[in-house]
DNA sequence: ATACATACC
DNA sequence: GACTGGTATGTAT
């Protein structure tokens, strides 16, 4: 959406247009110690009114010291070195080497030229600050005032009053705020944003059956085969009216065209939108932001048009080129994209083909004509900040947490993937990722945190003794396929525990947590019973949860697999898990794959039901033994208010407790707490 | 294949 | 005090 993160204000570029070299000189840190990627991004449209110098400083002021701004300064830290190392490369070339790329960029740039295309019409839609064009239309009052949406934490996006102090999209709240003290936060409401997209669509599907949505506010449009029926059109089908009944005859040219979809939005949905129509999509993107708001710009059809278009646009305008690209450009001398032609002999020699493929179509002002909209997604995820959670078993929890949303999504949408990732970001804003591939797709919850919890443990344990300090955890699902129904194993293990099931000691015990938002999960049915198979309710959930059953409780160590006796209580558990976390590495992993050879039968260690089936399956079947009660036990309100310690104990486990009788169970220790 | 960075909304 | 969440892709190893 036009409010996304380095954009602002929306005033025409009229004054920006033809000096980007002094604007990226001139945003090098003014009252922002030095660190140029806090300051107000105004890169990309004039912020006339504006005192950067004032809200540049609010910013700082605002930020620095903290771990967010500590690692802003890591950041730049890193782009300084990449620019330091460009610049090392540059001065280890020679002139002639530079000639001698420039004359194989001109061959490239020969092929791209022989592909530019001025067949198609491309139109890109871009609703005018959406989500709080949407707000201010069903609440009038937040009309006139400065306004923004989202919350304390992160703003979406921003009215136009609220932008001319320097508040926009993904800008925290409370700084806002402090630029803007009056400022309204209301909240997001996206089922809404989601109707009125819904409806902005509808209109434009008539001209683009095809037409490609970006986001919720944004769409591309190929108009040429309504440009071509449109000649046949009679007068009625070129007027439209006001919701007054005023009528208006629309013409048949592109810019016409374009008018008629504008004039339609605003009379369906009283929002307005801006648009750019050029011959390809790089263009048509970058004219929806010229005459924005609820404007529209039209490059016309030729060559020498485009070129001169492009002549003095801003890098930093084109889709692709961030803020990063944008600095090491720019310490090249490269601002504008004929700068891009400029120096096309430096660029070959420093990018990669792709990039320089890129930067070279850029310059030439070609880009993509076909909006067809790549339909197959490539990833699906889930990420979640938070306040901080250290503890091993708030943190295994959550990993759960995840997965179990992951795969609610995944199912949505009916997919499977092979690969998952942890994401996982510490308290000072330091970002990991951790990546394993299963032999088969799944979107099974179990066998999805069984992986995502080893990557998160070896995680753990890697900044051992140290506690693991997160703020966010995420877990991603690619190398995605559809989700065929039998032919998935886990299917196999749900038949194997369902005959073996009436002659096991039940492998759950009962399963309590004092956190409500494990509640649904304690409840939830027995995840090894499909109901789509004969004989699935054999046995009802109620059933399992025998007493008997609660009193053979146990607590299984999400770290070593383990299910320690003398683990009574949560309070002993959690010692457990941490000393177990800090005793243990991976060598009792590596074993216990060694010893699972192909065709071996093995026994589940928990269940003890004999399995024969691939080893992710088999690890799927005893992780979810081990983990289905396990995880949601250990995070009771009495275990998180339990300090957390390491004791320098041999032993990774708690000292022995003599076995509570029956009446021990986590049921009744919550029940009745000691 | 995995890790990390960049970019966009 | 306090700085998102989801997806894609490029780059390096």
């Amino acid at each position: 959406m036009e409010e996304e993160g380095d954009e602002e204000g929306e005033e025409q570029w009229d004054q920006i247009w033809n000096q980007g070299e002094q604007d990226y000189v001139a945003a090098a840190g003014s009252n922002t110690g030095g660190l140029d990627r806090m300051a107000l991004n105004d890169n990309k449209a004039g912020m006339g009114n504006l005192d950067k110098e004032r809200i540049n400083k609010v910013i700082y002021e605002m930020s620095k010291g903290s771990k967010y701004y500590e690692n802003e300064q890591r950041k730049e830290e890193q782009v300084k070195a990449k620019i330091a190392a460009q610049h090392k490369q540059i001065q280890s070339f020679d002139a002639r080497e530079i000639e001698k790329s420039e004359l194989q960029a001109d061959a490239m740039l020969a092929a791209i030229e022989e592909m530019r295309d001025f067949s198609r019409t491309i139109v890109h839609i871009d609703m005018d600050a959406f989500y709080a064009a949407v707000e201010m239309r069903d609440n009038p009052s937040l009309k006139n005032i400065p306004m923004a949406v989202g919350g304390s934490a992160m703003l979406s996006t921003s009215n136009y009053e609220a932008r001319r102090f320097g508040v926009r999209a993904a800008m925290p709240g409370f700084i806002a705020k402090k630029l803007c003290p009056d400022l309204v936060i209301v909240p997001t409401n996206f089922d809404k944003y989601r109707q009125v997209s819904k409806d902005v669509k509808e209109i434009l599907l008539q001209y683009d059956p095809n037409m490609c949505p970006m986001s919720l506010d944004e769409a591309y449009l190929d108009i040429t085969q309504h440009l071509a029926e449109r000649k046949n059109f009679d007068a009625e089908q070129k007027t439209f009216r006001t919701a007054d009944g005023e009528q208006r005859m629309f013409g048949v040219d592109a810019e016409d065209v374009v008018q008629e979809i504008r004039f339609r939005i605003e009379v369906k949905t009283q929002l307005t939108a801006s648009a750019g129509i050029a011959p390809n999509m790089m263009l048509a993107k970058v004219c929806s932001d010229f005459n924005k708001p609820n404007g529209q710009y039209l490059i016309p059809f030729n060559r020498q048009a485009v070129m001169d278009f492009v002549k003095d646009l801003p890098v930093r305008k084109v889709c692709g080129i961030g803020r990063v690209s944008c600095s090491m450009l720019g310490a090249m001398g490269v601002v504008t994209c004929s700068d891009l032609f400029r120096k096309r002999g430096l660029l070959l020699k420093l990018y990669s083909a792709i990039s320089f493929n890129y930067f070279l179509r850029v310059s030439a002002g070609v880009g993509s004509t076909s909006v067809q909209r790549g339909d197959d997604r490539k990833s699906m995820s889930t990420e979640r900040t938070f306040a901080e959670i250290n503890r091993p078993a708030e943190l295994f929890a959550k990993c759960y947490e995840l997965c179990e949303a992951l795969v609610e999504d995944l199912k949505k949408e009916n997919l499977k993937g092979k690969t998952i990732t942890l994401k996982i970001k510490t308290i000072k804003y330091i970002v990991r990722t951790k990546a394993h591939s299963l032999l088969n797709a799944t979107q099974d919850v179990q066998l999805l945190y069984s992986t995502a919890r080893d990557l998160l443990r070896t995680e753990i344990r890697l900044c051992s003794p140290e506690p693991l300090r997160l703020r966010l955890m995420g877990v991603r699902m690619s190398n995605l396929s559809p989700a065929s129904k039998s032919s998935d194993t886990q299917i196999t293990i749900h038949q194997m525990l369902k005959k073996s099931r009436g002659e096991q000691k039940l492998p759950f015990g009962a399963v309590v947590s004092g956190a409500d938002r494990f509640l649904s999960f304690m409840e939830q049915k027995d995840p090894y019973v499909d109901e789509d198979l004969p004989g699935a309710n054999a046995f009802p959930d109620e059933v399992p949860h025998t007493s008997t059953e609660k009193d053979n409780t146990e607590f299984i160590c999400p770290v070593c697999d383990e299910h320690p006796e003398d683990c009574v209580d949560l309070r002993t558990f959690n010692e457990h898990i941490d000393l177990c976390l800090f005793h243990t590495n991976d060598e009792k992993k590596e074993e216990k794959v060694e010893e699972k050879g192909e065709d071996f039968a093995f026994k589940c260690p928990v269940c003890c039901v004999v399995l024969k089936s691939p080893l992710d399956s088999f690890n799927a079947h005893v992780d979810a033994c081990l983990n289905r009660s396990a995880i949601k036990e250990i995070l009771s309100e009495e275990s998180l208010s339990t300090p957390r310690k390491r004791s320098s104990g041999a032993s990774p486990f708690p000292a022995k407790k003599p076995k509570t009788d029956g009446r021990h169970t986590l049921l009744n220790y919550f029940k009745s707490p000691k």
